[in-house]
DNA sequence: AAGAGGCCCTGATAGC
DNA sequence: TGCTATCAGGGCCTCT
């Protein structure tokens, strides 16, 4: 669920919050995530120091003293949510589209700081945790990935020699995070309207202007939903912390039936599925 | 080897 | 009211 800009505004308040702080204790309640927390998943993270939180793609990376990473990836439905505990009765609410009060089911797992407590709630469990033990391992890991949409990397030359002879679609691939690192379907559908092209064309097909097309609206889409905050689509209505605004600039993302927002345009907006996907696209003026 | 599709899981909502 | 079906922002695995 959370993409790219919805993983950073979770990074940037929890970064803020426990940096330079020790964890006293570690609860786990439930290890059966997307993968399994091993056993010793605790003894990793009692009485280290926070130096700092930082993020790839859809990854948050907590660095501890002594050059040990906690990753932790959100899967569809994980959010983050910090208890004060001089302040009981607020949360301060990292998750961008969660009422500001803490879940009661499904509090998988909780760092206990000085004052603070972090909570990671996942009611689908396809989010998941994962120990990196020195720095050359980090970058090993994310090296099988594709490069993030701001990176000098994903630039004109990577993307026209990728799509030579690929008979995927267009939407496929930005989803492929081995292609592009931390777009997901919603900034997918997002991407190929502002670039006027239908999700389902086939990647070969696309010529030199629309794959720069691609690449700028990546860029520029991305970097308005951090700037708004993020999306929420969904349990927004009471958040009094982080809440998103990005869902009001959605252009066709869950606007099925909608008349299109390209002014001059007359086309509908329509919603096709793949592979239990949804797409949002106009019939008119992507081609 | 690339590409399509199934599957992991719970909860909210729609339709009967 | 209570059942069933469908869909949700991800990504890994398997099959062809």
């Amino acid at each position: 669920m959370p993409e790219l800009p919805e993983v950073e505004i979770v990074r940037q308040s929890l970064h803020k919050k426990i940096k330079k702080k020790s964890i006293k204790k570690v609860i786990i309640r439930n290890r059966n995530l997307r993968f399994k927390i091993p056993g010793d998943f605790e003894s990793f993270l009692k009485d280290k120091k926070i130096i700092k939180v930082s993020r790839f793609s859809k990854y948050l990376i907590i660095h501890l003293q002594n050059e040990y990473y906690c990753l932790i990836h959100l899967g569809m439905s994980g959010t983050i949510h910090i208890l004060d505990k001089k302040k009981p009765q607020k949360f301060t609410n990292t998750s961008y589209y969660h009422s500001p009060f803490l879940p009661e089911k499904h509090n998988h797992a909780e760092l206990e700081f000085d004052n603070l407590k972090v909570i990671y709630n996942d009611p689908r469990r396809f989010g998941f945790f994962e120990i990196i033990k020195n720095h050359q391992d980090l970058e090993k890991r994310f090296k099988l990935m594709g490069p993030e949409p701001f990176s000098d990397k994903f630039n004109l030359n990577y993307v026209v020699n990728y799509f030579k002879n690929k008979n995927k679609d267009i939407k496929s691939f930005l989803l492929d995070q081995k292609f592009v690192s931390g777009i997901g379907n919603i900034y997918a559908s997002e991407i190929l309207f502002a670039s006027k092209i239908n999700p389902f064309k086939k990647a070969k097909r696309l010529n030199k202007n629309e794959c720069l097309n691609v690449i700028l609206n990546s860029k520029k889409i991305l970097e308005q939903a951090i700037i708004k905050g993020g999306s929420s689509i969904r349990d927004f209505k009471d958040i009094t912390g982080n809440k998103g605004n990005f869902q009001k600039e959605f252009k066709v993302y869950q606007q099925e039936g909608a008349n299109c927002k390209r002014t001059n345009c007359k086309g509908i907006i329509k919603k096709k599925m793949t592979s239990n996907r949804s797409t949002f696209f106009c019939v008119s003026c992507q081609k």
